[in-house]
DNA sequence: GAAAATTGCGCAAACCTTTGCATGATTTAA
DNA sequence: TTAAATCATGCAAAGGTTTGCGCAATTTTC
């Protein structure tokens, strides 16, 4: 397997007797080049496998004609599925796609941002990890004109362009829902509330049950309920308390899981002793038995939104551009775990 | 928010009144540079936050620092895991990832390798599409000299590096252990032959069958079971059998999960009706009610070995480098689904 | 104390492309 | 027929780095 020298633009120019400039425009199909030539210089590149070297052109250009993309991990169903949702517009529009990883650590995401910052994108679609507590690792970017947008979680303050999802309305539907369905104590799991989504989940849970004259327990709301295993352990709790909730709206899917999963082994029923809807429609939540019931967010609609907004910000550089935020409407996914049968 | 000219090495150098030679070299640690100098630059160069430009440096040295990965979709649970290995190992020695997808689309998975051919990244590690039938496309790449790693869905005839698993012996793992778990017919579910990884997967059921004195009954080897869908409508064709397996071997987890829900429905018992293994550990197996029992395939070791192959060739390309395949073992996790309780 | 080695820095080429401007040839307009 | 417009191509700079080589100045060696 002998090792070709690659083809380049010169080699192009000096066999076919021409000039660089010459081959450049005619691949390029710029009008003033003769059909003629242009034929020979395509004919030529595509017989030698001739591909433009990404790295000059882009230099020269000073468009590297990538978007990078930041998020805590792709592992997670939620990010891969925004990620399907960026990569779908993207690569339609002809850009590549950078993947940083920040594993939910605000170290790695300062560090990966400052690798990011020269050359390798145009722009960059982010949603902050869980230590992220405010934009400053953003400003270098920022004031280089990088184009930037938050998806999901969010930071607030940063004036930038955002792409959520109504996650007050999220849990508000969850919790009427579960009214409707005749829970009359209604808990909550809730995330850190430093993060715009937890808190919104939060609100939406007790501005539903305000809004439906019931009212707001504290002992009956769980803080930093994310995993499985919380959930698992909080169901101890709730099985010895005296006037346990019939009901859990979670701002998680996983913590539900566990806890439903505790509840089998103690013997308590879900839905009819405790029903729960979960957040985000993790795609356990239709094979576990009971089925959960879930709030969808939408994710591949959000990476393409998060998308658009950047490349339109990305192509109107030269505008000044006012930043946007898009509000997606999640819906409800009704399942077992949620309809008691009396 | 004033955006800012970017900070270049000339920039520094004629603040510094010196040279962009000497400035580069400063920023290295070139060891002929005076401490005092070296001390200058670098102050000068963090109080202006100077990053340096990647593409200026790239197109220089002839290397991106990037390692590309293609894999069919990153929304996979497996691939995400064999992502995050990869990442491991590039940020440590700090490359870039750059991730394509293939949506399993021969034709996409032809134009990414284009795509990536110049500049772009140093090296690939790909896992092919599920129409991918030969490694033709593979070839341009391979002429350039830049190295490539397959890994799980691989083209056998391809003279490169190759991180796998031994799909045989997981199959036959699950097989044997259904044997000794009392299951006296056992049946498969495929996946397509001409996909290395499912073909092994079969001949370890097949080679475990043999090795126990059992015989191998086509009427009950099932083509084709890579959904969910699938297993639903197969355990319904499962029910009307005369003399129905006793417990199956299946080359995914899905369509397992689809034919426990019907059987559910068809009040089948499982395991004791029928048992099932399953093949990939998905997160779902854990949760499920009965929980699956599936062969672990350690994504996560796979992506690690596949980037530490692929930086090692990369690092001694003056060499010449003769391809290895590393075979990973996979590991049987038991749970309920295929423990008969008779 | 002279030759040799080392130190510290600068010059300029190279990596490959894109693109504003210039130029000579041909066609069009008047 | 001549000036003007158009066409097809070429020249050279620019984008930001890295690096081989050269050259003084300084230090070491014997």
């Amino acid at each position: 397997m002998s090792i070709r020298k690659r083809t380049t633009i010169q080699d192009i120019a000096k066999a076919l007797n021409t000039t660089i400039s010459t081959v450049s425009r005619a691949l390029q199909d710029h009008p003033r080049i003769s059909v003629a030539m242009r034929e020979k210089v395509k004919k030529y590149a595509e017989e030698h496998d001739y591909q433009p070297d990404f790295r000059a052109a882009s230099l020269r250009k000073g468009l590297a004609n990538t978007i990078g993309v930041l998020v805590p991990r792709i592992d997670i169903h939620f990010f891969a599925r925004v990620l399907r949702g960026i990569d779908e517009v993207a690569s339609e529009k002809n850009y590549n796609v950078l993947i940083s990883q920040s594993y939910d650590s605000l170290s790695k995401e300062i560090n990966l941002i400052k690798n990011l910052t020269y050359g390798k994108i145009d722009g960059l679609i982010a949603s902050i990890s869980i230590e992220t507590k405010n934009g400053n690792h953003f400003e270098p970017l920022l004031k280089k004109g990088i184009p930037l947008v938050l998806f999901d979680k969010i930071i607030e303050s940063l004036n930038v362009s955002k792409v959520i999802i109504d996650d007050r309305q999220g849990a508000y539907m969850a919790v009427k829902h579960l009214i409707e369905n005749g829970c009359k104590r209604i808990g909550h799991f809730a995330g850190p509330q430093y993060l715009n989504i937890y808190r919104y989940r939060t609100q939406g849970y007790i501005d539903a049950l305000k809004d439906h004259g019931m009212e707001i327990d504290e002992s009956i709301i769980f803080q930093n309920m994310l995993e499985q295993q919380k959930g698992y352990e909080l169901m101890d709790q709730l099985h010895k308390m005296e006037n346990p909730p019939d009901a859990i709206c979670s701002a998680n899917d996983f913590a539900v899981i566990g806890a439903i999963i505790r509840a089998r082994e103690l013997g308590i029923k879900v839905p009819d002793d405790i029903a729960f809807t979960g957040f985000a429609n993790e795609p356990m939540d239709a094979i576990f038995e009971p089925a959960v019931s879930s709030v969808e967010q939408s994710p591949i609609s959000m990476g393409q939104e998060s998308a658009r907004l950047l490349i339109e910000q990305m192509e109107n550089k030269n505008i000044e551009y006012k930043p946007r935020t898009i509000v997606l409407m999640p819906s409800l996914v009704v399942r077992k775990s949620s309809l008691k049968s009396g």
